[in-house]
DNA sequence: GCAAATTAATGATTTATTCAAG
DNA sequence: CTTGAATAAATCATTAATTTGC
């Protein structure tokens, strides 16, 4: 429905409408996209999340941002709260269970080789100058060697769609969701995205007079290298 | 065109660009901007500083925003070293004087009404359904009434410049910067910028078809109110 | 002088904490 | 009381300074 424009009209009229109230399709999808192991989604996936919520209400890229961050804060705290009270001895390598049986943990993690893994993707500049930021997800940092034994669910997917294309949304397997949108870390992304794109966007305009107003998170692969 | 020869110099280089290094300038004007008092700039300041250093070598919003980040952490770790040393026992209402000498630090802060201030605008929102989510700076924690005396030149210009226009870039004196670009809390802003404006851009392209991708910097004064 | 090796700075991410709307 | 939103703190990782041995 055009929640859209209501809302729009709402917030215009004064009315606070301060605060993102995600409806319950909207909260299930999310949630179950937390089960499936998105924990810190990309650009790229917020994109796909956004524009496929945008069905059942308003929503906004940074709205999803925010879910999954605090979702996974609170999810980790909650758990936090069980195991002390359970006070297992343990505590090794099996984390992250009691949060999402449905999520497949492999045991790939922790304990790897001390940096071999974060050169996925080397680093690639857009023709705009919109660089994206490249590699470093997450993972790394957990099979480091410090002890981050924290979950380890991370970015089960984001390898794993290398390979298959993840199906985020059952509905469209329309690939793109990686690969290509390079694994830019989430929240800086954004900020490239809605700034310096927009400065890009006047730059050089004819670029993509189409309908990619401030990035092309698909087409970004062969850029002028 | 220029900033882009620079990076691509600097790929060429050899440098793998994984990460901004700024240039003497960039620097040196980003100091400055903080000595007036800059802390956390939100999407159209940061918008504004990307344009006017862009002339100096590569750069992007979140370079920016990390800057801000970043520097201002620094420094306030490196002022609560300083006082550790000093061991001053009345902190009490002058903070951030050994930081910036340059900066006029008022004795506006702290202890001010609970909510008081950052009700400086009312939720705006453009008609591209760029959302400017508004308000919550980070003044009104620090004013709040926890004690939260870090520094607190927080965003005296914020304030100021409703009244006097701030000389962000002594270049240009164009005004904008604050007021009605509506205090958008940055980070969030960018996400809502490059994701909800791809997706908003597409769903009433007609409302700025002219040549403001996603934000009037300097005619938002008169939006649609 | 100069590169390899160390150290210091600092750019970039993630996590924790806090505020406040509903 | 729950949770969306925002910021600050902590951390990681890479680049620049610098030291060191030749």
């Amino acid at each position: 429905m055009e929640s859209e424009a209501a809302e729009v009209e709402m917030r215009r009229r004064g009315h606070s409408v301060s605060r993102w109230s995600p409806t319950k399709e909207q909260i299930s999808t999310l949630e179950n996209l937390y089960k499936q192991g998105i924990r810190t989604p990309n650009a790229s996936q917020i994109q796909h999340i956004v524009t496929r919520l945008s069905a059942y209400g308003h929503i906004e890229g940074k709205n999803v941002f925010y879910w999954f961050q605090n979702h996974k804060a609170r999810q980790r705290q909650k758990l936090k709260l069980k195991q002390q009270n359970v006070g297992s001895s343990n505590h090794f390598l099996h984390a992250s269970q009691p949060i999402c049986q449905n999520v497949v943990c492999g045991p790939y993690c922790l304990q790897q080789s001390g940096t071999g893994f974060y050169s996925q993707q080397p680093p690639k500049v857009l023709a705009s100058g919109v660089s994206s930021s490249i590699v470093t997800f997450g993972l790394q940092r957990m099979c480091d060697g410090s002890q981050r034994n924290e979950l380890l669910q991370q970015d089960y997917n984001s390898r794993t769609s290398n390979h298959k294309a993840l199906t985020l949304f059952p509905l469209h397997p329309t690939s793109i969701l990686e690969e290509k949108s390079s694994q830019v870390p989430s929240l800086a992304s954004f900020c490239e995205g809605a700034i310096d794109t927009s400065s890009a966007a006047h730059i050089n305009e004819d670029a993509h007079p189409e309908n990619l107003p401030f990035f092309d998170f698909f087409t970004s692969s062969h850029v002028s290298d």
